[in-house]
DNA sequence: TGAACATAGTTGATAAAGTCAATTATATTC
DNA sequence: GAATATAATTGACTTTATCAACTATGTTCA
């Protein structure tokens, strides 16, 4: 079995698993929203352009995102001191509720996945794939 | 970073890779098209369900991909002589022209990832992600 | 200073990918 | 041989992704 089919049957399996969960346990939202409201969670000043970059995807897939996103008030979005043409995003009062459901869902998908697997293989996974990481996303730039 | 970014990353960064060479390469093909040829390539007496199964999609989804594939020649599909229901799918001449094409492109990505990781990291990154695998798809079943 | 270029975000149009339910044709089971 | 299961197909639809054009602000440097 190949590199490629690992890394993208990875993902593949991965985002059925959430999905299912999330589906399950009806929080309204989808598998774009979940990692956006992670990255928003996680970045200090996250702006819209930080998402583009974190996850690799199109701005303007990202700006409908945060714009469905704000609709439904899970973050909100005021404009940076520093820079008008950015918009700081953060996680609302009920966006941090959100979030900390799918932490705790994303857990438990974790513990399943690494059944069977030390916490040498994990150290392990991490290093060799943000290598991998570092390699795919240099070429880009 | 947590696991989840690892695994969601390295596949969106990949696909970003892989698109942008095939895109160049003007093979007429996208990213399903690419998976599927594989699998069709490498699995013995190929059906659409052995696609759903391998690559964790919807069969609809399949049945369309198929479709589109024998009608722009690159497969061929005939039934199968020990269950009517099913239908072998083979690459075509043009088809494993494409095949070997898209080969050459992921090997260079391939090297690409690789790069400053020894045989062994590449080694455990298999067996890590393979168990992995099994524990996600071990669920869904 | 201000023209040229770069960056952040938005929008329109469209393509690709994924989903769910129903249907047809065979297979299997008991 | 009737009930049930499986392989593939199709309709109708939603979600996700992509590209190009555009607005507004920033940066550079002649």
């Amino acid at each position: 079995m190949k590199l490629r089919e690992y890394i993208l049957s990875l993902s593949q399996f991965y985002r059925v698993n959430i999905r299912t969960a999330v589906n399950a346990s009806e929080l309204g939202l989808n598998g774009m929203h979940v990692r956006c409201l992670h990255v928003i969670a996680n970045t200090p000043d996250c702006t819209a352009n930080c998402i583009v970059k974190n996850m690799g995807r199109d701005k303007a897939q990202i700006a409908r995102l945060v714009k469905e996103m704000i609709a439904k008030s899970w973050i909100e979005k005021h404009a940076s001191t520093e820079d008008k043409r950015s918009q700081i995003l953060s996680l609302s009062e009920s966006g941090t509720q959100q979030q900390q459901k799918i932490s705790l869902l994303e857990k438990t998908i974790e513990s399943t996945i690494l059944t069977g697997l030390s916490k040498q293989d994990e150290a392990d996974f991490k290093r060799i794939a943000g290598k991998m990481l570092e390699n795919l996303t240099k070429t880009n730039s």
